[in-house]
DNA sequence: ACCACTATCTACAATGCTGTAGATTACGGG
DNA sequence: CCCGTAATCTACAGCATTGTAGATAGTGGT
């Protein structure tokens, strides 16, 4: 009754060619598969049975590699933060617009705005609001560059900095319902960058 | 076999007295129950269960009245949309000060950020994202009061509004967190506030 | 070549949640 | 005071999902 019994190749599914793959690139496939789940169809559409279809995989492997669901959750949580922070820390010479830009692509395109939302939400895992310090890492590090001897309080550079946070981030996550209501359905992305690049100009200080 | 047979008080159950509700005020119970849990616990905590149990109800009588959880989850979100909507669009003669702080406590205070967030997360009801005009509406009726003629961009003022929107949406989900990040336990309060009203006389156009 | 390790699979158990069926009871109108 | 409507209940069916157990099969090292 072994499964090599017949090789009559129309009758038992003869069991594909399994692949075996590092436990690092397992993980790997599994989380962006997982992440683009969740950008596609929100936070309950991450099941492990879809996971794994999307893998190409049985659903225990998920189990053998992540211990539970919550356990590739919280995996894919911290990736997306490490990420996000990476960005948001890389050349921090680049101007602000570029920035803006740039962690708005993450946040947006790549669905960690949804992510983020989601995790805030459903209780957060308590680890990823630590990962909110870096705002204000960030803060302080643009305010020592550019403003600390031109006698600006530090708390409107942090607050600036506060401001763009929650602007991209509420931005990614109710932008395309706001461009929809506008009627328009080509240019309305084009509506987006320019509020974007507004938003940029306004944050960095176009005030005086 | 009748449910009366006995009196004693501590054996069958004796089945506790039924309160009959009108449907109107069942709907507005159960609602207000659901909109508790989601607030509480996140998207996931929408049980019939739950918000039967807190009622005080069984859980088919919120089929009964709903039809469906998604008809019960749609209910909600149409009149969360609806309060939204009636502060957003009530006395637009206050101060931009007076409405940010009264959107901010519908949307942080009450919860309905996370309920729209939610709502955009769960690939939203089509309905719901027709909702957002209101906010063309809300940025082209600021516009004609103050500074159609100081020849403003209209745009200007519907970048404005947008990003009134998309920060109080953010900083309702992300302020918590961002707050406790940064270390201070009671006055965290204090500091969401400075920066909503430092957000308002930015919005306002504190910049020329 | 063989062997140990473990990534992967199939099959099943367990749980929890939504929805259904039919009985029961509160309330308003005749 | 009776009766019909419908709001509510209890009990159960059905389904989907997570997690477990044990077998199977690639892969690297000896």
């Amino acid at each position: 009754m072994s499964r090599s019994e017949r090789k009559g190749p129309a009758e038992a599914p003869a069991a594909p060619p399994r692949r075996r793959r590092s436990p690092e690139e397992a993980r790997r496939q599994i989380l962006d598969a997982a992440e683009k789940l969740l950008v596609e169809g929100g936070p309950e559409a991450i099941r492990l049975q879809d996971v794994a279809r999307d893998v190409g995989i049985a659903h225990p492997t998920i189990l053998h590699h992540f211990g539970s669901r919550e356990g590739m959750v919280l995996a894919l949580e911290r990736r997306a933060m490490e990420r996000l922070r990476d960005e948001l820390m890389a050349d921090r010479e680049a101007s602000s617009e570029d920035v803006l830009d740039r962690v708005f692509r993450v946040l947006g395109d790549q669905g960690y705005a949804r992510l983020l939302a989601w995790s805030v939400l459903s209780g957060l895992p308590a680890e990823t609001g630590t990962e909110f310090r870096m705002l204000e890492e960030l803060g302080e590090a643009y305010h020592s560059e550019q403003s600390r001897e031109a006698g600006i309080d530090i708390e409107e550079t942090v607050f600036r900095v506060r401001l763009a946070a929650v602007a991209l981030f509420g931005e990614a996550l109710l932008g395309p319902l706001l461009s929809r209501s506008a009627g328009l359905d080509d240019p309305e992305d084009e509506v987006r960058t320019r509020f974007r690049h507004w938003l940029a100009r306004l944050i960095a200080g176009e005030e005086e």
